[in-house]
Formats: structure tokens, C-alpha cells, sequence
RNA sequence: GCUGCUGUAGCUCAGUGGUAGAGCGCGUCAUUGGUAAUGACGAGGUCGGGAGUUCAAUUCUCCCCAGCAGCACCA
């Protein structure tokens, strides 16, 4: 019998026969190890513990603390849970059952969909399953088998599924008990190891294969866990993240809310609108000193400049459009006449078009370029209702756009300045930890191989001068050039994009945007689309999420509360208020007839920053007593020394 | 838009086939209190909208609307 050189991560060398398995090898070491061991990276595979290993292999028998345990505990109770739920509800069809970030889902095919009552009951089926540790056990079956069983069973999504798997791949299923599964595996050793640290979330619908035209399938989701201890530190995230949520922070706050006569659009209350304010003017700075100019273009546009534009057939969908008809005043009969969709306006869902209106008046030098048009374009997107997301998806947003028109040979610049600017600009924000993304030629597009190769490369070009890392993404660019696409995540972990930056050859050709080269000719600008922020409305959702609602001093709509103890002190209190308001900072008195500990309480749930706590003493000496967020210390200072400090903290990064 | 869930006072929520309750908030009065809730009293609801069943509907049924989660789409 042939023998095999086992390697183990300590280097040390063990031979056993050819076809061992890993839970032989584990055993062989030590009974306890076999006790805990899940499964073996052969090679730097993971693999099951009971397949046979055939030749000299580095292995390494993994347990339940290294890292890759807890992708095989959620895939093994997603496994779980299609069982229990195929056993609970007979005729439910199984998809697909991936791990996610923290969890896993599974997306069952069944006429009556699952409501979430139902996730308890089969909560509980589960772990019935795991207390009965059937061992999972791995078969290899011929591909024409396999879609036969599946069909015979009615497993009509699975047999799609191995159909469309490529020929060399090989078609594997792991039992436990009488219940198997097309899995590629690798498993641990029986249902029993997953253990009981898990939870089922919540269902929710979800189309198969991810395509809206076909069926709507339902999906399971859950978590998993190594042990309970971890399990409920993640259940006590999620709900701390839920104090996060923009929307509640929003009402709480009193920055803005929703109402249905204007869904997705905000109404921004005044200490919504100040934060607003203050982002839009810091970024105007930024822009004016990056040698942008700032426009301001039309909301309302004729569908003409639409249909030229391309946003007619491409955009349409997605378009608000407005009849350009005087309505009738009368009290009954139609407000339009049945020929008000002859004349049709649309309300801009972008504002390039508009800037190469402004482009074109004139005649524009190659001397000229590049010009860097920025506006703070408000638009309008007809967005599907269950897209809306509080203050993430709107309606009606604002850009904090810009379109550079350029030389070709310009490309790589200004896509590099932009880059270093945005990085600046998050940086400046507290974003260091973005995720980038570099969206490369789709298949339908417009533009050769050539030009696509110099605006890829450009933009790469630009990543790697601004030391940002990207992944890249093929086949997601926009037909007319690929972008750089910058996401933040939102207090959950939702994933948002913000900043973009998009090449385009095609808008000036179809607009006739030109210029007057060197030579004397006209010649076609490139249009750079960029955004920083993406939208004011966003970025600031993402903002108070990521500060839980406490912003920087800057930002924050009231920066200092006067807050009196006794209404002996209202007249400095008053003083101190109106000195504050002279060095320029965003204040509040609060001259209430309350105790202390009241206003403390409300202005600390209020998330103001800064309070001047000031009572006799403090009249007689001239001073404040600061209290700060989150902070138990209160160091009394001179009033206009204080001052004189918080409006040096309250100074934009910009 | 699709699937599921939810919709009671300004907010958070309880509750019932016989037209409603708590806490917070709000108002009035008293209280002048040293860093996260002073007390008393009071006002406030066509129980999301419409239809149906019923002697009677906030409660049961259906339709619509909105919100939430996810999917699809996207800044």
C-alpha cells in the first residue's frame, strides 16, 4: 500500500496510508483534536474532514475558532434550514442558499409565501435537526443523474441550476439523513456542529437569479454564530445600529421629515437645513479653489433637449414629465385638454445636458479648456416607489455635480485632481475607510476599443496617483464611458455610492458640443461627470448615521446652549448668548424656568455639542462652566476666552 | 414596480365586536433648582382611507394608500 506525506503547519511530517481522511489524521493526533476539528485545508483548500487524501499534502485541521468556521457554521445552517423547511412546508422547491456578510439566506420556491411567523416554527424544526447530527456525507453523481433526481422530485430551480453548471465542474451532494442538497461544499462533520448560536431574521422576496422578469421567489434570512455569546453580541449591533438610523435621528433631531403628499422629497427644517448649508458651502470653496465655476441651469426643460440628449430613450423611465399646457380653470371638466401630451416638458433628472448648452454659446477655445462647470443641481428622478429610502433615496435631490470639458490629452489631470480632491474632501469629512470601484466597458456601448483602452487606463491611471484602492468591475460601465464609482456604508451596513467620476465621448457628440483646436478645426470635448458627495441629501444621511447624530462642531445646527441654573443669572446669561452669536457660532439660550439637570438632559439628547452652563457664580466671576457631549467634566473659563476657543473649534475643515 | 410585514394622541406603544388607554412631549400653576427627568392639574384621537359583514366595526373580510425590510433599479 502506497503511503503519504502529511505536512503540518509546524512543518513536522507524518506518513499514513494513501486514502486517509483528516478525521483519521486528527485522531491519530490527539482524540480531543478530532473532537473539535470541522474540517482540513489540504493545500490551502478547505475540504471535508472524511474525504480520502490520496497524495503528499500540507493539511491543517481546522476548528471551530479559525476564522473560515464561521462561513462553514452559516452554510451548514442554511442547509439546515432548507430541510427544516421542505420538511415543514412539503412541495417547497430550494434555490440557492449563500453566505452574506454576518449570516446566510436561503430563497425557496413555494406558492403560498412564508410570513414571519413561520420563522419560529422553523427555528425550532432546525434544531431538531441539529440535535440529531446526521453526519453530512459527500456523493459525486454523473450530471444526467442528477438533473433526473431533481426532476423526478420536482426540484425544478436546482436542476436548472446543474444544467447550467459547466461541463468539468462536478456535481456533488451532501446528505444528512434522509435530506440532500447540490452543494459544493465543503461541510463539517455532522448537523450537530452548527451548534445553537443561531437565528432566523426575517423573509423577505427576492427574484430568481436576480432578474425582475422572473419569479419572485422567498428568501430566508439568518445568522450564525461559533457560540451564543457571539450571537447576541451581533443581535445587540444590530439594534444599536438602528438608534442610528437617519430617519429616527432625523425626526429626533427636528432636522426634516417625509410626508406622502411629496414622497421621497425631504422637507428640511431649519437645523436640517443649516447642516445642509454648511456642506453646500464647504464644498463650494473647495470648488471655486479647484478652479471650478460655479452655474445655476433650468429644472424644467423641454423633451426636446431630452430626445437629442439620449435621456428620452434611456432616461425616460426614470423622468418626471410635465405638460406645457396652460390648465383649465374651470371647476369640472379635464385640467388638460386631450392634447397636452403633444408639448411635453421634463424636469431634469441631470444637469449635463444643460451645461453643454452653456458650453456651446460662444465659440470656446482649445486655449480655454479645461472648463470645470459646477452646480448644485437640483433634480428630479422618478425613482420606483420601494426604492425610496428616507434621506439615502430620494425624489428630488441635489448634486454636487460638475462637468469638465476637456482635451483628451487632459483626461488623465483632471481625472487625477479630481480623485486627490475627493480624497481630500472625505478625509476632511471623516471617510477614510471608502470602498472604490472602477466600472469597466459594457457590452453594449458606444465609442471604439481604442478610445475605451485611454479612458480605462486613464482613470486607473488616476486611482493609483491618488493611492486609493478600487476593485474593478467589468461590464458595469455606462454606455458612453466608464466611471469610478466611490461607496460608504451606512450605519448597518448597507453599502451607498456617493462620489463618481464618468467619462463620456458620447454626450458632446450628440449635443455638438465642440472647440476650435490649434490647428484651427473644430474637435469634439470629452465631458468628465463628476460628483464628490453624490447627492447633499445622501451624504448627509450617511453622515448622521456614521456620527450617530452627533456631527463635528461645524456642522452640528447648534453649536453651544447658554444654559442658565437660576433665573438670577438670565441677564449674563443673555450676554453670554449675544457674545457667542457675535463670534459667529450657532446658539441657543435656554432661560427656561427648569432645573439644570432638565436642560442637560434635553440638550444632551439633542446631540448640542457644547454647553455654558452658567448660574451665580458664574455672573459674578464672568465665566462659563463647560459642558461637553459625552463628558462629566465641566472647567469653568472666562466667558470670552471660552468663546474665543469653541469658534476656533467650529471652524469648517475648508 | 415585486414579495412579506406594519399603520391607535406630536413621539414610543398597550388594548377591545358595544365609538379607547399608558409613558414621554405639550399647556397652566406652583417651585429659583449646580450638570441626564421638580410636582400638581389640564388639553389632545372620525383607532391610515374606502367599501362590505353585523343590531353594532378601531377590532372581522375585501380594495386602496402610506411606512418598513428585502429584491430589482440607483446618487
Amino acid at each position: 500500500m502506497s503511503e503519504v506525506n502529511i505536512t503540518f503547519p509546524d512543518n513536522s511530517v507524518r506518513t499514513y496510508g494513501a486514502g486517509v481522511s483528516g478525521m483519521e489524521i486528527a485522531t491519530d493526533i490527539s482524540k480531543s483534536l478530532a473532537k473539535a476539528a470541522i474540517a482540513v485545508r489540504i493545500d490551502g483548500e478547505l475540504s471535508d474532514l472524511s474525504l480520502p487524501i490520496e497524495s503528499d499534502a500540507k493539511l491543517e485541521i481546522l476548528k471551530r475558532d479559525n476564522e473560515e468556521a464561521l462561513e462553514m457554521i452559516r452554510h451548514d445552517t442554511a442547509h439546515v434550514m432548507a430541510e427544516a423547511v421542505q420538511k415543514l412546508f412539503p412541495g417547497t422547491q430550494v434555490t440557492i442558499g449563500p453566505n452574506i456578510e454576518n449570516g446566510f439566506y436561503y430563497d425557496f420556491a413555494r406558492n403560498e409565501p412564508f410570513g414571519t411567523e413561520d420563522l419560529a416554527v422553523i427555528e425550532k424544526e432546525m434544531r431538531k435537526i441539529v440535535e440529531r447530527g446526521d453526519a453530512f456525507t459527500r456523493e459525486v453523481w454523473s450530471r444526467d443523474e442528477a438533473i433526473k433526481f431533481f426532476k423526478d422530485k420536482g426540484e425544478m430551480y436546482k436542476a436548472e441550476l446543474i444544467e447550467d453548471l459547466p461541463e468539468e465542474e462536478e456535481i456533488k451532494v451532501y446528505k444528512q439523513g434522509e435530506w440532500l442538497d447540490l452543494c459544493r461544499g465543503p461541510h463539517m462533520p455532522s448537523t450537530r456542529h452548527v451548534g445553537g448560536a443561531f437565528k432566523l431574521l426575517k423573509v423577505a422576496g427576492a427574484y430568481w437569479r436576480g432578474d425582475s422578469k422572473k419569479a419572485m421567489l422567498t428568501r430566508i434570512y439568518g445568522t450564525a454564530w461559533r457560540d451564543d455569546k457571539e450571537l447576541k453580541a451581533y443581535l445587540l449591533q444590530l439594534e444599536e445600529a438602528e438608534k442610528r438610523d437617519h430617519r429616527k435621528l432625523g425626526a429626533e433631531m427636528d432636522l426634516f421629515h417625509f410626508q406622502h403628499e411629496a414622497q421621497g422629497s425631504v422637507f428640511w427644517h431649519p437645523k436640517g437645513f443649516t447642516i445642509y448649508n454648511q456642506m453646500e458651502q464647504y464644498i463650494r470653496r473647495r470648488l471655486d479653489n479647484a478652479g471650478y465655476q460655479e452655474v445655476k441651469t433650468p429644472m424644467l426643460i423641454d423633451n426636446k433637449l431630452w430626445e437629442k440628449s439620449g435621456h428620452w430613450g434611456k432616461f425616460r423611465e426614470n423622468m418626471f414629465v410635465v405638460p406645457d399646457e396652460v390648465p383649465s380653470g374651470e371647476d369640472d371638466g379635464p385640467v388638460l385638454s386631450d392634447k397636452a401630451f403633444e408639448k411635453l416638458m421634463a424636469l431634469k433628472p441631470m444637469n449635463c445636458p444643460a451645461h453643454v448648452q452653456i458650453f456651446k454659446q460662444g465659440i470656446t477655445s482649445y486655449r480655454d479648456l479645461p472648463i470645470r462647470m459646477a452646480e448644485f443641481g437640483c433634480c428630479h428622478r422618478n425613482e420606483a416607489h420601494g426604492a425610496l429610502h428616507g434621506l439615502m433615496r430620494v425624489r428630488q435631490m441635489t448634486q454636487d455635480d460638475a462637468h469638465i470639458f476637456c482635451r483628451e490629452d487632459q483626461i488623465t489631470d483632471e481625472s487625477v485632481a479630481f480623485c486627490e480632491l475627493l480624497r481630500n474632501v472625505y478625509t476632511d469629512l471623516g471617510f477614510d475607510d471608502l470602498v472604490v470601484k472602477l466600472a469597466l466597458r459594457p457590452e453594449v456601448r458606444a465609442g471604439d476599443d481604442d478610445i475605451w483602452d485611454r479612458a480605462e487606463e486613464g482613470l486607473r491611471a488616476a486611482l493609483k496617483q491618488a493611492g486609493l484602492d478600487y476593485e474593478e468591475l467589468p461590464d458595469e460601465g455606462a454606455f458612453y464611458g466608464p466611471k469610478i464609482e466611490y461607496h460608504l456604508k451606512d450605519a448597518i451596513g448597507r453599502s451607498w455610492q456617493c462620489g463618481t467620476l464618468q467619462l463620456d465621448f458620447v454626450l458632446p457628440e450628440r449635443l455638438d458640443a465642440h472647440y476650435i483646436g490649434e490647428d484651427g478645426g473644430k474637435h469634439r470635448p470629452v465631458m468628465l461627470h463628476r460628483a464628490i458627495l453624490g447627492t447633499l441629501e445622501r451624504f448627509i444621511g450617511i453622515m448622521i448615521e456614521n456620527h450617530a447624530g452627533k456631527l463635528p462642531l461645524w456642522l452640528a445646527p447648534v453649536q453651544c446652549v447658554v444654559a442658565t441654573i437660576t433665573s438670577d443669572a438670565d441677564a449674563y446669561g443673555q450676554k453670554v448668548f449675544a457674545a457667542l452669536q457675535e463670534a459667529g457660532l450657532r446658539a441657543e439660550l435656554d432661560i427656561r424656568n427648569e432645573k439644570i439637570n432638565y436642560k442637560v438632559r434635553e440638550h444632551s439628547h439633542a446631540k448640542v455639542p457644547v454647553m455654558f452652563v452658567v448660574g451665580a457664580r458664574e455672573a459674578e466671576d464672568g465665566t462659563v462652566a463647560i459642558r461637553r457631549m459625552d463628558s462629566k467634566d465641566q472647567p469653568v473659563e472666562p466667558f470670552e476666552k471660552a468663546i474665543e476657543l469653541l469658534a476656533n473649534q467650529c471652524k469648517p475643515p475648508y
